[in-house]
This record gives C-alpha cells, structure tokens and sequence, in this order.
DNA sequence: CTGAAAGCGCTTACAG
DNA sequence: CTGAAAGCGCTTACAG
C-alpha cells in the first residue's frame, strides 16, 4: 500500500517502482520476467526499489496481456461421495496443492458431482480461467475428459482415463504388477484358495488387479476358481457384503486379495464376524496403503500406491502439457507392505 | 472462439458482442452487471447476442477494474497431518465448495503448514488475489489470524479463534452445550463413573466440551474426580493413550465422553483390549458424528456438528464481510447421535 | 540495453 | 436510457 497525492491508499504499481528506479515501466516489467535484456545496474535498481515499495505484481493485469491465469483446477467428477469418503482423495490433494504452491501457481478446487455442476465448471475452465486442470475421474468414458480436450484445455488425470478416444496425459501406479506382488506373496506364504474382491469394471483398478490376480494364478498353475471373484465398489460396505458371499460359497478359503483397503476393512469385520482369524485361518492383502490400512487390527498387509509421486508427477506433467509439450503417460511402481494380516 | 479478420482463433469479447446486438459496449456491460438503466429492447438485444457468440467474460479485464477477484481462499494453517486425517474436514472442504460454486465463486485451497507456505500464501492473499478468506486454524494465537485482519482482508473462521484481540467472524457449533447433552445422556442411562477425554486445551473444542462435562457433573451433583479428565490431542492414537491411563487409574469407571470421534475410536480399541464391554461395562460417547462414527463396532453414539450448516453460514458470512459487513459471530447447535456404544 | 507507445478486455463516471 | 472516452496495471513489439 502507498498513499495517493490525494491521500488515499492504493496499492504500489509498476509504476511506482519504475519512479523510484529511475527507469521506465517496460524495464521494470523486463526484470519480472526473467531479467533478459537488462543492464545489471538497472537490474539492481529495480530490485531495490521493488524490496522498498513492497511492490507484488498484479495478476489480474498480466493475465490480461498473457493470457494465462498462472492458476491450475483440480477437478473431481467422481460421485463425489465415495471418493470423498476415500482417505487417498486427501493425501492426493494435499501434495498436489503443495507441489503447485511451489511454483506460486493456485489451486483452484472443482467438484462436479452433478450435471449443474460439470456444466458450470466446464464454463469456468473453458473461460481460460485457468490454464490446465489436474483431473481426478475414474469412472470409464467420463464425458468430461474429451470435452475437455476439445476446447484445448491441458488436462492430466490421475489413473489412466478409460473408454477414451482423446490422448489424455495420465499417471497411475502399476496396478497390474502391484496386484501380482500381493498375490504372490499370499501364494508363497502357502495359500492355495485365494480369493479376490474386485473394484468396479469400469475403473482401471478394478480392470488391472484383476488381471494382476489371475496372471499369478495362471503362472503357479492354480486353477481360476470364478466363484472366488467377487466385484466391489470399492467402499467399505461392499467389502462387507463380498466378504459374506464368498464365506458363503467358499468357506474353505484362506486367503483373499481386495481391491482397495477400504474394502479390506469391511472383509477384516465380516470375517471377525464370521468367526475367522486373521491371518491363521484367512489372509487378508488390500491395496492402497491409505490411512485405513493402519487402523485395523491386525494391520493390513497392502500395496502402496506411491501418492507423493503420483502428485509430484502430475503437476510436473501438467505444467509441461501448458508449456506445450504432448501428452504422455508415467506408471510408477507400488510397493508390497507386510503388516499383520498377510 | 470466433475468428478474427486475420482467420486466427481469438475469444469473443464484449467488443463482438455489442456489435452483433447493434449498441455500444458500455451497454453491453451494463447488461451483464445486472441490466439497470438498460431498456428492455437493448437488454434483449444483448442477451441474444450474448448467447449467439457465446461470450463469457474475462474476469481479469473485469477484476483489473474493479480491484476484485471474485475468488475466495480457503486457507488451512492447520498442523496438516492431523487434520487431513480428520474426515471432518472433508465434509467441511465439499461443503465450502459447493457453496462458493453456487454463486459462482471458485475456491482456492491453500495449506500453511510450514512457516514458508505461510508466508507465501499471506503474500498471495495479502496482494488482493482473493477476496477474503475461509480460515481453518484451531490453536490459540494463531498469528495468521491477526496479519489478515491487519491486512483488511474479510476472514471467517471455523471454530472461534481463540487469543486474538482482533474481532474475526466465525462459525462454531455450540460445543459446550453438545458435550452437556452426551454427559446429561450418559447419567440419566445411570452411569457414575463418567471419565472424559479431552482434546488440546489451546483449542475451543478442548476448552468447551470439558466445560461441558462438568456443566453436568456439578448439575447432577457428583463430584469432580479429575483423575477421571486425561487430555488427547484429538488423534486415534491419543485415544489409544488416554484409555490405557483410564483403566489403570479407574478400572471402576463406567463411562467415557471422548471429544471427537477419532479419538473414541482409540478408546474402543484399548477397551476392547482391555477386556471391557461396551457398552456393558463402559458406555462411550464420541463428538463429531464423522464417518469414523459409523465404522466403528458397536456403532458410535455421539454429538453431531451440523457441517453443512456450518460451511453454508460461513460462506454466507464471508461474502456479507466482503460486501461490507461488521464482524459477527454464529453459534449453531449440536444434535445426539444415538448408536450402540452408549 | 532502454524508453515510448499500443493494447489486453473490461467498467464507469460523464455528458447528453 | 445510451455512447464515447478514460483508465485499471501490466507486457511486448518497435525503434533507437
């Protein structure tokens, strides 16, 4: 703030800065930018005067000229209250909001659980009001991801988007491989009826650790059991129920690889219910490693999914998409984490 | 889009609009700040054009102008981990959110968890990026609090801040008089040996529900065993703690108010590895009714914070204070939640 | 390397 | 009620 001749504040402008530089306001915006074609001397002097004036630049003023807004959405089309409820949802935002505010770029948040709320959002992000959008939808052919990419709007999702035509950026865990690890790993702890509790069909979870669990089957020479899968939705509850049915139909079981700990938490309660130790008589594996993983007793035994990189990668990704670089796709690799009850 | 004489894509701005509606530009912009001194046939005129070309407005131009930003913060100074984990958060993040989107105001999440974002995000918000802030801060003399106000920016808070001489608005649920209904609730189920849990005694939470507690101790006449009050610090884990230490100094105790629910399920948890019953041998209460309530076995009774109220009020008193509006404070009531741990 | 000048897209007195 | 004009605070060719 600085007092106009008339008295009244007003905030410092390049203007100012420029006055008790002695330069002009093009050198001054020059040395903003990156300080290319400025003399030391000047470079210094507007520095000074920068630190004096308490000058910070206005955005709204370059972002008229440049055309970017130096702000980026994170955008959640998930029905909202299942990924919500989901403890990884957080650990996502967290690093994202911070590998952003590293760079000084905002994040804006976004939820479009409705279809008033996708069209207003898509409004917003269309308007050019930010520059890219960090893209959380694991549902398969979400309409927004090719909306998107039709009005040239820099886009990197978190998990691969499936059902696609557009060529969307995207991170994700190997889901595939991780699932493998998980199931090997009961398998050489001596199980031999393992069971799995799907995610949805239309999600890449639910796709790839599937695939995971039957490669290893298939490599050990163990019959696929299709009765020993069961599909989910990745909440607490359908673990619940899927971990009912499949006592039901195989109680001889004992071992069972769930798509997501969340779900994991509700087979570790049905199986108490049902009588069942954990591990002695039903191994339990998840995936995730989610707060939850720690809050169960026994711990779960489960499958990282590296969500500081995850975020780090997307951030980097989109900020490379908006400088103008292609798409491209990251898989990072889980990690196998033992704890009670595998 | 619209092309330009030069064949190059460029956004439709205000200029093609008043053109394709046949007036000047200024009326064009009258129309879009809500139609006065507009005549009924030039405001048809322009909303017809308006949606012909599809223009939206560039809020940087507008901002530039009328030094607002039509965006909000939403800033969380919260010793991060901890409240990240807390599901109440969640609630209250969506809640803002939506709020804030149905009036078309998007919302900027920022963390400052270290002194550096801090000072980052201060700057940020101090350089007039946002119009005011929503602010998430439970301990006491938190200075972010009094450089804001110092600054002129609007702030709400959730949760009355506590050590600040600075007159900040807030919302807060009505935390002494939700612990008086659970402790009233617990007696009049015949329980004597009511112990408490409580949460930091720098946060109105800590303060407040204690209070509360021996609001009904001394009401119903039985005396204060303060060997019966152990602080937690609102985590699993300090649950977890404050349990064991109850056990040891009151194996005789026959019921426990915890002040929030994460921390009832670390009570749970130690009683049921003590050996105890709940709620035969030990009635529990928790505070919050977050989703942890419902996941617990039995399931917990406990103080329900209205969240959606909560966030609709703060929302609505953050743009009241924008438009002008003097400081005030709402307090909203609390509701039981009964379930089967007490 | 540097200054003068144009211009980004809007809003808002001002004069009619 | 309406148009012409000034101006918000910047960036960026352009000419030196």
């Amino acid at each position: 703030m600085i007092r106009g001749t008339d008295g009244k504040r007003r905030s410092v402008t390049i203007h100012d800065v420029a006055r008790e530089a002695g330069v002009s306001r093009g050198t001054v915006s020059r040395v903003l930018n990156g300080g290319h074609y400025v003399s030391p001397a000047a470079q210094a002097a507007v520095n000074a005067a920068i630190r004096k004036t308490g000058y910070v630049v206005n955005r709204h003023a370059r972002s008229l000229i440049t055309g970017k807004s130096d702000s980026v959405a994170f955008l959640l089309t998930e029905p909202q209250e299942r990924f919500f409820e989901d403890p990884n949802f957080n650990v996502l935002l967290r690093a994202c909001t911070q590998a952003l505010a590293a760079q000084d770029i905002p994040l804006l948040l976004m939820i479009a659980g409705t279809e008033a709320e996708r069209r207003r959002n898509l409004r917003y992000i269309e308007g050019g009001h930010v520059d890219g959008v960090l893209l959380v939808s694991s549902h398969s052919g979400d309409p927004v991801v090719s909306e998107l990419d039709a009005a040239g709007v820099p886009v990197v999702a978190c998990g691969k988007p499936l059902g696609q035509r557009a060529q969307v950026s995207y991170v994700a865990a190997d889901d595939r491989e991780g699932a493998r690890a998980m199931v090997r790993y009961l398998h050489d702890s001596g199980r031999r009826r393992i069971a799995t509790v799907t995610g949805p069909a239309d999600t890449p979870g639910g796709v790839e650790r599937l695939a995971g669990y039957r490669d290893v089957l298939a490599e050990c020479g163990l019959p696929v059991d299709e009765s020993l899968i069961v599909p989910g939705d990745y909440s607490r509850a359908s673990g619940e129920a899927a971990a009912e049915l499949l006592l039901e139909r195989a109680p001889d079981m004992d071992a069972v690889f769930v798509a997501s700990d969340l779900m994991a938490q509700g087979v570790l309660d049905t199986l108490s219910r049902g009588g069942r130790r954990v591990p002695e008589d039903v191994a339990v594996g998840g995936f995730d490693d989610s707060p939850a993983a720690l809050s169960t007793r026994p711990g779960l035994t489960t499958v990282r999914q590296p969500w500081d990189r995850i975020s780090t990668e997307m951030v980097r990704m989109l900020l490379a998409r908006i400088a103008g670089e292609e798409p491209s796709a990251v898989i990072l690799p889980t990690e196998l984490v033992r704890r009670g009850s595998a």
